[in-house]
This record gives C-alpha cells, sequence and structure tokens, in this order.
RNA sequence: GGCGGUGUAGCUCAGUUGGUUAGAGCAGCGGAAUCAUAAUCCGCGUGUCGGGGGUUCGAAUCCCUUCACCGCUACCA
C-alpha cells in the first residue's frame, strides 16, 4: 500500500510562529494531509522543532534562561499555536528533546563519513576567549579593510559591500562582550556535496518534477556546489560520535545538519510510542512512501539538494523526496512579518477573535504559492463575508430555515418526478463543479478554496432558479424535491470543505442531521447523477447556527 | 557588489511547453428576486500585460537592455 510521509519545516526555536510561517508550511500540510487521509490514503505528518545552533544560545543566554527551558518555551508555543488554528501533526517534537535523535544524527555523521563523504579539515578561526567560542561572522565587527569603514560585520562591510573575511578585520571585537577575539585553528568535517552531486544528486534533481518556483532556484544551484562544514564548535548541540575519538571533543554537529534528520527521529519517536518500533522503516525506507516536504522557499537548498544528498550518502535505502512544494514569502501588508517589531500577529489571539476556520480559509485562499503574496486585514474581513458568510453560510442557512418553518425540520425527500430534472439543473446548468481534493493534491491550494465557494454558489443559483418560496404554493411537491437536491448539496458542500475547514464543515454536518464526523467521510470527489443523492429522507435537521458570523473590520488598523 | 524574485484591470492575484477577441475574485455601475446573516442571482471591463529594443508568421509568455520595489548573501537558519 502506498505511504504519503507529510513534513513542515522545523520552526527554528528562538521565535513564535506568525502568519508566514503558517501559510508557507503547516496550513497546506494539514490541509493535504486531511484531504488525503479523506481519500482514504495512509499519511503520517511530522513536525517540531529545530533546537541547535548559535543564535538560541545567545538568544537564550540574553533572556537568562538555559538553552533548554528557552528551547522547551517555543516549542510550547509552537503547539498553543496549531492547536489554535486546528492544525495537526501525528507527532510535534523538537531536535533537543527526541530521544532516538541524537544517535540517528551520529549515525548519518558515521554512515557518510565510511561511505566517503565527509572531509576533514583545519581551518583559523576567530575565537572569543571571554565567552568560551569560536564566532560566527556576524558575531564579529570591525574596521573594513578595504575601506577603512566602522563598524563593518563579520561578513560584509555595510560601506563598500566588500565579502568580509574576518581573520583579516582590523581591530576586529565580539559582538556579544566587545572584547577581542584571537585566532586558533580548529578542526572541521565538511559534507562533500559537489562529489554527492556528481553521483547521484544531479542527476535525480534534473530528472525530478519540481514546483515552477522551485525548479528555476535549484538549477542554478546545482552550478556552485560548495563543500559544507557539519560540525561546529561549541555545547549546544548532537555531540560527534564517539568513533571520532578526541578529534570530535568540544564540538556537535552544525545545527542544519541535524535538523532535517529530525524528521526522521521524530518518526521513530512516534513509532516507539506506538510500541512498533521498527515501523518509521516503512515510511522512511520504503519504496511505497511518497515523501512531501512543505516548506518555505528559504528551505529550498536544504530540502531539494542538501537533505537528499544526506539521505542517498547514507546508503541505507532511505527514499528521496517526492515533493516540495516550497512556498514563497507570506507579508503583512505594507511589511513583512516580524517577530521583532511587533506586527506580527499573536496568533491564538487572533483565532479567538475571528475564529479557526475563517483564518484557515483566508489564509489558504491567499496561500504564496507561486510568488511572494500577503495578507491583508480588510481582505480577510471581505473575505470572510462575501465568500464565507455571503457565499456558503448563507446557502445553508437559507435552505436550512426554509425546511424548518415549511417542511417539518426534515430533510424532505427527492420525487422521481423530478429526479432527472434536478440532477440536470444543478449538475450541469447551474455552473462548473469543481473537485477541492483534486487540487489540494496538485498544491494548488488557493484553487481549492476557490473551488469551494463555487460550488457553493452552483447552490445559490439552483436555489434562485427553482424558487422553493414560490413553489410552495404552485407545487409544493417539486418545491421538496428541490429543497432534498438542496440537502444533498449541502452535504457535498460540508465534505468538500472539510479538509480546509474541518469545525465548519462539521458543523454544516450536524445541521444536516448526519451522524459522526465528516473528515471520516469519503472524499466526495465530483458528484455523478446516478449516485450522488446519499441523505435519507426524514432525517431531522440539527440546530440551525449561522456558521459564519459577518465580521467587521477593527477601528486600529 | 553578487544571486534571486516581483512589476498583468481601482485592489488581491491566475495566466500551463509562445498562438483564436489577456482571465478570476473583490470593489464599482445597472437590473431581478425576497427563502436567507441587506446575505442571493443576472448583466456591464477600449487594461500601453513597468519602459525600450530584438527573435518569430505570431510574445504577457523567449533574448538583450532599462527603471522601480523586495528578498537573500551561505559558521544565517
Amino acid at each position: 500500500m502506498s505511504r504519503t510521509l507529510v513534513t513542515s519545516a522545523l520552526l527554528y526555536a528562538n521565535g513564535p510562529l506568525h502568519f508566514g510561517h503558517i501559510a508557507g508550511a503547516y496550513l497546506p500540510a494539514d490541509i493535504y494531509t486531511r484531504a488525503l487521509r479523506m481519500a482514504g490514503e495512509d499519511v503520517l505528518a511530522v513536525s517540531g522543532s529545530d533546537d541547535h545552533g548559535v543564535a538560541i544560545t545567545i538568544a537564550a543566554e540574553k533572556a537568562g534562561e538555559d538553552y533548554a527551558s528557552y528551547v522547551a518555551g517555543w516549542n510550547a508555543r509552537m503547539r498553543e499555536t496549531f492547536a489554535a488554528l486546528d492544525i495537526r501533526y501525528d507527532i510535534v517534537s523538537g531536535t533537543s528533546t527526541s530521544p532516538p535523535h541524537a544517535d540517528l544524527s551520529r549515525e548519518f555523521f558515521e554512515r557518510l563519513d565510511a561511505n566517503g563523504y565527509l572531509k576533514e579539515r583545519t581551518t583559523d578561526q576567530l575565537y572569543c576567549a571571554t565567552d568560551e567560542m569560536f564566532l560566527a561572522d556576524r558575531y564579529v565587527q570591525g574596521t573594513c579593510y578595504v575601506c577603512g569603514h566602522t563598524p563593518a560585520r563579520g561578513d560584509e562591510c555595510p560601506s563598500c559591500g566588500t565579502w568580509i573575511d574576518p581573520l583579516k578585520l582590523k581591530e576586529p571585537s565580539c559582538k556579544i562582550c566587545g572584547t577581542a577575539p584571537e585566532t586558533r585553528s580548529t578542526t572541521h568535517w565538511y559534507l562533500d556535496l559537489p562529489k554527492l552531486r556528481d553521483e547521484k544528486i544531479g542527476a535525480w534533481i534534473k530528472g525530478h518534477e519540481w514546483k515552477s518556483n522551485v525548479a528555476g532556484f535549484i538549477e542554478n544551484l546545482l552550478e556552485d556546489v560548495p563543500e559544507r562544514a557539519i560540525t561546529r564548535d561549541m555545547k549546544w548541540g548532537v555531540s560527534l560520535p564517539a568513533s571520532v575519538g578526541e578529534r570530535g571533543e568540544g564540538k556537535v554537529l552544525y545545527v542544519w545538519f541535524d535538523a532535517p534528520i529530525g524528521y526522521i527521529s521524530f518518526t521513530k519517536e512516534l513509532m516507539v510510542e506506538r510500541g512498533t518500533p521498527d515501523a518509521w522503516k516503512d515510511w522512511w525506507q520504503s519504496e511505497d512512501t511518497s515523501l512531501v516536504h512543505f516548506i518555505g522557499k528559504d528551505n529550498i537548498p536544504f530540502h531539494c539538494l542538501v537533505f537528499p544528498s544526506m539521505l542517498y550518502g547514507a546508503k541505507d535505502g532511505y527514499v528521496l523526496p517526492a515533493h516540495v512544494p516550497a512556498n514563497e514569502f507570506y507579508n503583512l501588508k505594507g511589511g513583512k512579518f516580524s517577530t521583532s517589531e511587533g506586527n506580527a500577529f499573536d496568533i491564538p489571539n487572533f483565532v479567538e477573535q475571528y475564529g479557526a476556520d475563517v483564518t484557515r480559509f483566508y489564509l489558504c485562499s491567499s496561500m504564496p504559492e507561486t510568488a511572494d503574496s500577503e495578507f491583508s486585514m480588510e481582505l480577510f474581513i471581505q473575505t470572510a463575508n462575501t465568500a464565507l458568510a455571503g457565499t456558503i453560510g448563507n446557502l445553508a442557512q437559507r435552505v436550512l430555515k426554509f425546511i424548518d418553518k415549511n417542511a417539518e425540520g426534515k430533510i424532505p425527500a427527492i420525487h422521481d418526478d423530478h429526479r432527472a430534472e434536478m440532477d440536470a439543473c444543478i449538475l450541469n446548468e447551474c455552473g462548473a463543479i469543481e473537485d477541492p481534493v483534486e487540487h489540494i493534491r496538485a498544491f494548488r491550494f488557493r484553487r481549492a478554496a476557490e473551488a469551494i465557494v463555487q460550488n457553493a454558489a452552483v447552490g445559490n443559483r439552483f436555489i434562485d432558479q427553482m424558487a422553493p418560496w414560490a413553489l410552495r404554493k404552485e407545487d409544493p411537491v417539486k418545491g421538496e424535491s428541490s429543497l432534498a437536491t438542496l440537502c444533498e448539496w449541502l452535504s457535498w458542500t460540508a465534505r468538500w470543505m472539510a479538509p480546509i475547514m474541518p469545525t465548519k464543515a462539521q458543523e454544516l454536518w450536524s445541521m444536516l442531521g448526519q451522524q459522526g464526523q465528516v473528515l471520516d467521510q469519503p472524499a466526495p470527489g465530483l458528484p455523478r447523477a446516478e449516485t450522488w443523492r446519499t441523505l435519507r429522507a426524514g432525517t431531522p435537521l440539527g440546530e440551525i447556527v449561522a456558521m459564519f458570523p459577518r465580521l467587521e473590520l477593527p477601528e486600529t488598523e
């Protein structure tokens, strides 16, 4: 049986999730997972936090917290945000807490080494004796040796644009404590990406079909692939395997190396919890698995080149990604989402005010699929009121209330005399019908959201055309048939909505008097005249509520 | 500086491997209907596809150039 393994980019644990992350990597993964599951497929969804790296240690020290609790704090915030938005994974873990992670990461190191893909190299680097650490370029400043500008960062001079070699910087100082660093030599391991590219990954990338916005990016990436260091001189991280001996002392795996391995570690962790410790191999080392990485465009090099290189280089039967549906960036109108500037919404707060499904729908319909896009409060409110309250919510309301008043609150029967006419009208004459799940499978999320609304509009045309309020007097039996048809349509609407708006879909499902969870229903696909009617006449409706209350633009905007 | 992206109707965006009169949603204008959360339905767009040049029988779609805005610049994740 084929399986789909869905991953969402691990959140770097030094800040909260904002809508850019959500629209880029998490919401699409959740929608995709739900849609495939409705279609009866076996799906595993994995995500979590990326906990290592210098940025985190510095931020934690600034905050006066130890690394582990600092990271745990952001991880907890991430879970809250997922809960608020109803984004679900089979496991959300963290690279510093997942039990199998350190060993598995070391195993990757050893296998890559044994297979000849690692190189050891000694270089000089700046070392701060006060902070007891080698300084990354961005943590050094000094005077530019080309133009004399001060301060110049360790990587680039803001004045003349020269690429700075930190070792040549005049009067270098540590950005953290301000003291002058010294030069020390250190040994590191490098991943031989050029070799991996030439052996396999280059051809694989060229032969693979990528999303259009990904394709261009990685092609020219291939031209100039560097060997990349995969170790660092610091304490916070995964220590090197014992097999490298004392040369590995005081060193850890570089954060980008261990981070993607987290996807595998978390899967292992989950399978251990489930009592099937070997089952992770069915997902990671089976030809039947379709591996899908949801990421933002900043992660394209890692997920299309580096991580596949690692998976291949381990030579342990790992699958390579089938799809990397990277999104572009989602900006806040007039700027970008930034945690530091306070122009990022507090998501749980936002959701409490406007509702999870409305938020999910708007993010889905404005997702940066092919180009950067933006979040606008005005458009959010407008979308909620026109597409959701107006087209979908109102369809449910006008049909169900009418039945409540005029048809005893039970699903009416379709009469044989009218069946053909009604089917032809709603299935063929009231407008094009699209299957949202089909779009979701193709990673066309915006189109999927649009399709749901379009299908609801078909229902609105049908009711306007049939005018059951007039038929009630002229031809009551036909009126009932039209209402029966509309109830069927609403049940399809609920199922079409489910992956994107699970809670609202369930609400509609219950209003129709249906039992169980709408997400447990098979994905509906497109209705066909012979088989599309499934409701039982006489079923009493549930309590009728307004699905999408109209929203107003806040004054403060 | 380098690399990359974007620039299509008032707004947000689609435009597949170049090909009939360049599309959607929202907003706007006109009309119909009144079951419904003043929610629905119908009709209405002469857009220099940022500017300029080129390739082609034919380009928003390929090439060159130019302007504007944006992102990244790899011991940053």
